[in-house]
DNA sequence: GATGCTATTGAAAAAAATGTCAATAGCGAA
DNA sequence: TTCGCTATTGACATTTTTTTCAATAGCATC
């Protein structure tokens, strides 16, 4: 007699709750092992769930892409504002905090590897978010240290590179020159903190 | 009667030459459009052989990949080293120059976006060479500004972090901001040049 | 010339990745 | 309970990319 074809039991989410494991898991991917991990295979794998599955809820891997730099993005600028009205409500020590919140999202939270896939594969028009956030803190921040808002701005750009930078290369440069875990790190929030008391001190 | 078969007249290469032919191609779609243009087809196309002739002289599409880093990191070293050399045989202005000179191999001779692969691939093993021309670079530079070597190497890092930052994300997040072209270069260069010449200063 | 070596090539196989589809199975609502 | 909706799935089809292979053709040497 013919066997019964075995089936495995299915967990079924809600849409939004579907989409968000694929994200997750995706964004984990990323983050991990880079941009090139991100096929539809190792997304459905990681995610726990059929290529179908993924088929189904983003239309084409390309969509899933979108998706996963979409949902990125925002995580960034969330982040960002957030530490903007952090730096608000306890101007003291705001300095401090702010570099090492910019410094921590960018190398923790994989938004460096997010920065670095999206210029690579020339996805730059997905940023107007980035750019608005941009704006705001350069106004809130310009105010707070009584700056223009267009130096805030470039400051906040410089602080930006910076910590792309030493988010997405300072790990591996570190080691590669046998110097401690956070050595490149400190020294780039050394060079953006210095700059920022600068300005206050200048203003 | 059987039309003969169309032959093209074909260029045949001493070995070097045609793997360099084929790599200079690669580095320039590498460079224009990004690591996922480096398709064997792509690339054959762009050196304009056949794709067996690109097989032929990498064994595979990853030995082509190793062969590329391989090449363009040795172009780095050198022109680090080039770079150098200048500043010692010119130290009037040779804290000027050396920046640009930074700014100019990371952001348009492709460096950094040669360092953002090589990121999120994870083939930093292939840079031993690098850490060696910082070693040497920082040996030199300490004496001529009169600091340790350790210290001109710190300072070298940030440079290099700075660097790569600007040269892989400048130009999009200044277009993106709406900002002058060389805008956010030049703020980060200014940024490293005052800090080389308070390092000289307090010496 | 003739010969040997091998860079080069077109064509086709193989492998990898993406996309399609009909059937199944959770789950909420009637 | 039954029904309807649709998230989920395995299996298969299609497309893209890499790899193989036998034949060809430059070029140096004799």
């Amino acid at each position: 007699m013919p066997a019964k074809k075995p089936t495995v039991p299915r967990i079924r989410r809600q849409p939004e709750a579907a989409r968000d494991n694929i994200l997750a898991a995706a964004e984990g991917l990323l983050i991990r092992q880079g941009p090139i991990a991100l096929k539809l295979v190792e997304v459905a794998a990681a995610a726990g769930v059929a290529n179908a599955t993924v088929m189904h809820h983003f239309g084409s891997i390309d969509g899933l892409h979108t998706a996963l730099m979409e949902r990125m993005t925002g995580e960034l600028v969330e982040a960002a504002l957030a530490a903007a009205a952090e730096a608000d409500m306890n101007p003291d020590g705001a300095i401090e905090t702010t570099v090492q919140a910019l410094f921590d999202t960018f190398e923790a939270r994989g938004a460096a590897r997010l920065a670095a896939w999206l210029e690579l594969t020339g996805e730059w028009k997905r940023l107007n978010g980035v750019r608005d956030a941009v704006n705001q803190v350069a106004k809130q921040q310009g105010k707070r240290l009584g700056v223009s808002t267009d130096a805030a701005e470039d400051m906040i750009l410089v602080g930006l590179v910076l910590a792309m930078g030493a988010g997405l290369f300072g790990r591996s440069l570190g080691q590669l020159m046998g110097k401690p875990r956070n050595l490149i790190r400190d020294l780039a929030a050394g060079v953006l903190r210095a700059r920022a008391l600068a300005m206050k001190g200048l203003a």
